[in-house]
DNA sequence: ATATTTATGTTATATTATTACACAGCGTTA
DNA sequence: TAACGCTGTGTAATAATATAACATAAATAT
């Protein structure tokens, strides 16, 4: 069972927009779209998404310096993380696939080392692309 | 078979640095140690960062914004790349696994959807930080 | 009630990456 | 050879992403 965490005043507003965005946002947009609401400065904005990041509430896009809502129920926590990126609408969708976990969760390297943690991302072209 | 690529003086340059490397060097610190041979703007950096990018000679860690020299062989082209970060002294490994590299090229998302790319980012601890 | 932790607000600054423009070298081809 | 396309270079300026440092407030624990 996991803690239910009580979002902040600025983690909420933050994660309200992120989650009803269809893409993934980017923190300098983010900052744009909740100045109304009083959040100034690009330190409350990070502050704000490293929390959510870490409660698993939202999850980082590498490769594109973004950020997106997890709608994977099972996945509290950001510790397994797998997305694919369409390379030209730069649609991002959350991968969620049982064997995919499973089979990464288990991965041992050569020197039967396993990791806590992982983040992959796919690149091509989403089927409106194609 | 791949064509060779020939290196261009920048190019060339800046690949011998990252090889010699035992780290994941960043941008502006491959920029700072070769300023001595007349590679004087971040821009000429990040251009031959791209093609090398490009050509598989060295591979982007995507959460760390570094770059290493790919040592694996099999992979002139950047399209399949894995890595195994440690979260304490951040050594990074490139990981060469066919299985892994089999079970993700021939994935399949939901949808049937297969991808031309993927990164790979595992996080843990390293033998010696365990 | 006090200590501790977590979050906030603010200013300044560091770090990472790109735009825009001028030009040089090289192979093609007409 | 000259005109063209392509790739790479050099330089200055700037954009975009992220953090440091410091002061205060709110929430939680002892």
């Amino acid at each position: 069972m996991h803690k239910e965490h009580t979002l902040t005043k600025n983690q909420q507003i933050i994660f309200d927009l992120i989650d009803k965005s269809t893409e993934p946002m980017k923190a300098y947009s983010i900052l744009f779209n909740v100045q109304k609401k009083g959040i100034k400065a690009p330190l409350q904005v990070y502050r704000a998404l490293d929390k959510l990041v870490e409660i698993g509430k939202i999850h980082k896009i590498e490769s594109r310096n973004a950020f997106i809502a997890c709608h994977n129920s099972s996945c509290q926590v950001a510790k397994a993380t797998a997305f694919s990126i369409c390379e030209i609408c730069e649609k991002v969708t959350e991968i969620s696939s049982a064997g995919l976990s499973k089979y990464l969760a288990n991965f041992k390297d050569k020197d039967g080392m396993k990791y806590s943690k992982y983040n992959l991302e796919f690149f091509g072209l989403c089927k409106k692309c194609r």
